[in-house]
DNA sequence: CGAATTAATCGGTGAATTGCGATGAACATG
DNA sequence: CATGTTCATCGCAATTCACCGATTAATTCG
């Protein structure tokens, strides 16, 4: 995964609203749920709570999709488990990083 | 740790700069290094890369130790791996969180 | 078809972020 | 003490973000 994708995933999990709504998410009995669900949990107005829906949407951490006159959010656990694994490899990268150059004294 | 704690740190992952410096003082031989080797490594401003490594400090990720008239920088491990405890608590929710409410229908 | 529902999107406002050059504080050294 | 070095901090401009109310598109249903 890319810096940039990395950068973007982690952006996009920097808002307490957005924590919130993920949760909320995967809180529903049946894993899903609609904008207007979540609207109701938080004091915030629908045109916001979509915005925030957008954004992590774009990072591909949650999948619309459409039904009726509603549409259905649900957590995309393989792109969880993705980014588990990168963000897990950041984090050992800066725990272990070789040096820069010549590692490894002989 | 809190939400907000959380999306703070988050955010302050969420720009592809910051991870490039959070690696480059990860890749120093002594493990630490001042803002004037960062800067040379990068295409930026003095002050950009003093903003940024602000950013950095205030979020917990790294740590700076006044050495006569430079500074050095060090990657906080133990902060780290409270993150990356905290990072892992969040996905494992969204994965198998409980449902919200009566669960268990006897 | 007309009315209602749901939710995305538009336009606007204020705050925060990102970048810069310039300034100034702290320290070392001649 | 004067000079040079390092770097945080201070404006400042441009962009993005967070929030809102209003509008619009899609869909269902009477």
């Amino acid at each position: 995964m890319q810096d940039d994708d990395i950068a973007n995933i982690m952006r996009a999990l920097g808002h307490p609203v957005r924590l919130n709504i993920l949760r909320f998410i995967a809180s529903q009995q049946q894993r899903e749920c609609c904008c207007g669900d979540v609207t109701e949990s938080l004091p915030l107005a629908q045109s916001t709570v979509s915005q925030h829906i957008k954004v992590l949407l774009d990072a591909g951490l949650i999948e619309r999709k459409p039904h009726g006159t509603r549409n259905r959010y649900m957590i995309r656990h393989d792109r969880l488990s993705e980014i588990g694994t990168a963000f897990g490899g950041l984090l050992t990268g800066l725990n272990f990083q070789a040096p820069h150059k010549e590692a490894e004294p002989a």
